[in-house]
DNA sequence: TATAATTATGATAATCGTTATCATAATATC
DNA sequence: GATATTATGATAACGATTATCATAATTATA
C-alpha cells in the first residue's frame, strides 16, 4: 500500500472511531496493490490467501470502507456483478474492455469529454456525471483468434 | 401494438414453436405500446391492471421473448436493476438519465460516436459495442429545484 | 370435436450477489 | 487489567431474477 493511500485510509478509520482490524487492512492492502477492476469474488479468493478463515462479509465491509474513503468505486458492469477499481491517483476515465480476456483499460478522450458536456447543455440537464464502457476485442486476443 | 412489431413477434413465436398464451401477448402489448424504460416491476404492475392474477415469472418470460426477437433489450443500470428497451425502430444511442425524476431521454451524437471508432483504434480494439450513460437533473426538475 | 401432446401460466422454491444480524474475538480507553 | 466498543466469521435475510412443478390453455392429431 502507498503511504499517501494508507495514510488516507487510517484517517477514515480514526475520523469514523473505527479500530484498525487486521483482516481489514490486509484486504485493503490487497485490493491497493492489485491494478485490477476486481470483483468481491476475485478480492475473496485473494484475501483467503492471506487469510484462510476470511468472510466474505468482511471483504465487503473493506470495500465499503475503500470507497467510503474514497479510495475505490464501485462499478457495475452489465452482468450485474459489481467491481471495484482505483479512484487515487487516478483521473476520471472511461473503460475499455475486452470482452474475450476480460482487461480492462482505462481511457480518456478530451475531445469527447467536451462534446458529451455540449449533449447536457443541449438537451438542458445539469450534468452530473457520465459512464462509458467501450467493449470490444483487445489486440492480444484478436491475434490469438486470428491464429486458430 | 404497431403492425410490424406484432408481425415480428408472431414470427418468432411461430419459429421457434411457441403457442399464443393470452397473458405474453398481453403483456407485450403494454410493454410496446408504453413508450418507456420499463423495469420488471413497473410492467408487472402494469400488466396486473389487465391480468390480476399475472405473475412475475411470465412477465419476465414475456421480456425473454421480447428480447429474443429483437423487439427489446436489456440494460443494466447503476442501481442493479434491468431496464428494458424498445428497439424495434429505434437507431443507436446513448441515453440521458434525470438523477431525479428517472427520466430517459434517447440521444445521438455522429461526432462522438466517431471519436469512440478512433478510441478502439488508437488502443488496437476491434469494436463491437458500447454504451453510454450520461446523468444529470433535466430542465424540469432543476427548474423546480430552484423555485422551492 | 374428442383426444393426445405440448406449451403457457401461476405459485413457489432456488439462485446469485450483496447486506444484515448476532455471538464472539480483537482492540482501544480508562 | 477491566470495560466498552468495534471487527470478524457464520449464517440468515434480502432483492432481483431464474428454475421447477402442477395445472390450465392451446395446438395437433385422429
Amino acid at each position: 500500500m502507498r503511504p499517501k493511500e494508507e495514510i488516507i485510509l487510517e484517517n477514515y478509520i480514526a475520523e469514523k472511531g473505527f479500530k484498525r482490524g487486521a483482516q481489514r487492512k490486509g484486504i485493503a492492502e490487497i485490493f491497493l496493490s492489485t491494478e485490477k477492476h476486481l470483483s468481491a469474488e476475485e478480492l475473496y479468493a485473494l484475501a483467503k490467501k492471506k487469510y484462510p478463515s476470511v468472510s466474505f462479509a468482511t471483504v465487503y465491509r473493506a470495500l465499503k470502507v475503500l470507497c467510503g474513503c474514497g479510495l475505490c468505486r464501485e462499478l457495475r458492469f452489465d452482468d450485474g456483478v459489481s467491481r471495484y477499481e482505483h479512484l487515487y491517483g487516478h483521473e476520471h476515465h472511461d473503460h475499455l474492455i475486452c470482452t474475450v480476456c476480460g482487461r480492462f483499460v482505462e481511457v480518456t478522450d478530451n475531445a469527447i469529454e467536451r462534446l458529451q458536456t455540449k449533449l447536457f447543455k443541449r438537451h438542458d440537464f445539469i450534468p452530473q456525471r457520465h459512464r462509458l464502457d467501450l467493449y470490444g476485442i483487445c489486440d492480444k486476443c484478436g491475434k490469438k483468434r486470428r491464429a486458430d
